[in-house]
DNA sequence: GGCGGTGCAGTTGTCAGACAACTGAAGACC
DNA sequence: GGTCTTCAGTTGTCTGACAACTGCACCGCC
């Protein structure tokens, strides 16, 4: 009763062998895979389950289908990307996609600094505001952080940066709540105002359009945030290099 | 002639349905979505072309199915990251794509230089050396470069790097050879040189494990790439701001 | 009444066979 | 030689059936 997931349907295990066919070069790209009797024979299984599986394949992008024809490996480029172990992750692999988001994050800001319009600029100040009406209220403000940095993200005005942190956020953000479940209030609050204090050092720069110290304020704060991570995982993953 | 995909299948009528049923809130995460019966007589199709569009939709991680009770809306976190407008990507698109590039290779460079072993080291130097020889031998480096800047992602000992890097490269570098052939050979080799030059500074700066100075020579670099990239964007769009 | 077991209707997963729509190429015709 | 037709092969869709499993109501037992 350990593991959970033996292989469930015919279709998924079509499915990895057709991915590993792809994935290991022995399909190159642009060659037609085998029709759909021939796998049947090969496999031993259905024709609905070959089906099944080329649909979901068609789906991820790995291959593209043309009716009479036959099916053909798509180019690569076309996969999507997912973050890794998408199941159970651990916090060092927290800590990894941390990692990358600040990366991303840093460079939000300073573009933000340099293009943010007014309309853009006003935005991320009602986001910052957000969070001080939240803490006012002696509530935690996970969703209006959420808010503040998608706002920078925005004021890139460029659509890849809102796009990614979103999709990185949804999968890091959600044990922020935890975390501070541990500390008492009085200690939780001291933590926010902190945050917020960095929150405006961050504001302060993109408002006067200072890339640099707008990447320094925000390199600040994700690492401090990464730092309190880090010591969270202590023993598990101490020092890396 | 103009528009090529009248939506050809069934399956991706149904399917398009059900994703716009979910992104539109009709469906909520979790909810349970109707029966494949239910849906055959709704839309009016066989249950085939249903099982097609749930088996896409679920490689999609939209939905999970369970054998006996039904198929239901996931989290939409568990869905993947594509880099938007995937047909016909523009030039400004790119470029996009290219400023997220920079910003997650250039915090790459800063983290290798931090925690490179010395292997890691090595192999970066081999990347870097191989570039060369290929431009001795009148070649462009397309694949050297792409291996070069690969390496030091994998120096970080970040898996998320080289990977989400992996998954960028494809919808860039290929470009660059492009580019590369409007010039005559004698300015193509002076630019190849010139570009060599700067991945002489970062290798340089990882070697000397200082971080600020490999963040500070990678974003010329790519700061560079980026720039040719946006004159060659000439009019069409000039100034973002 | 409470509780556990049993059976059943409902649902997804798989199989089999058939026909329609379309492709690519070989062969027929001029 | 060039064009047209025909045809085997392939994917797309439909239909019907059965297997495997789930959730729940029902029933008997304590």
């Amino acid at each position: 009763m350990a593991d959970k997931q033996p292989v469930n349907s015919l279709a998924e295990q079509v499915m990895a062998r057709l991915i590993a066919d792809i994935r290991g070069g022995r399909l190159a790209p642009g060659t037609r895979l085998p029709t759909e009797q021939a796998l049947t024979t090969e496999l031993g299984v259905s024709r609905t389950v070959v089906r099944e599986a080329v649909a979901a394949l068609r789906a991820d992008g790995l291959v593209v289908t043309r009716r009479g024809s036959g099916a053909y490996v798509a180019d690569p480029a076309a996969g999507p990307f997912r973050i890794a172990s998408p199941r159970a992750p651990s916090l060092p692999d927290i800590l990894d996609v941390m990692e990358l988001r600040l990366a991303v994050e840093v460079e939000a800001a300073a573009l933000a600094a340099e293009r943010a319009s007014r309309r853009q600029l006003a935005t991320i100040r009602t986001a910052w505001r957000a969070i001080d009406a939240a803490l006012l209220r002696g509530e935690g403000a996970v969703a209006e952080d959420f808010a503040f940095h998608r706002a920078i993200a925005e004021a890139t005005g460029n659509d890849q940066f809102p796009r990614f942190l979103a999709y990185l956020g949804s999968h890091v953000i959600p044990r922020q709540s935890v975390r501070l479940d541990v500390d008492t209030p009085a200690q939780r609050r001291l933590y926010l105002e902190r945050i917020q204090a960095e929150h405006a050092q961050i504001v302060a720069a993109i408002s006067d359009k200072d890339p640099s110290e707008a990447r320094r304020a925000m390199r600040d704060h994700l690492t401090r945030s990464l730092e309190r991570y880090r010591t969270l995982a202590g023993g598990i993953r101490n020092g890396r290099r």
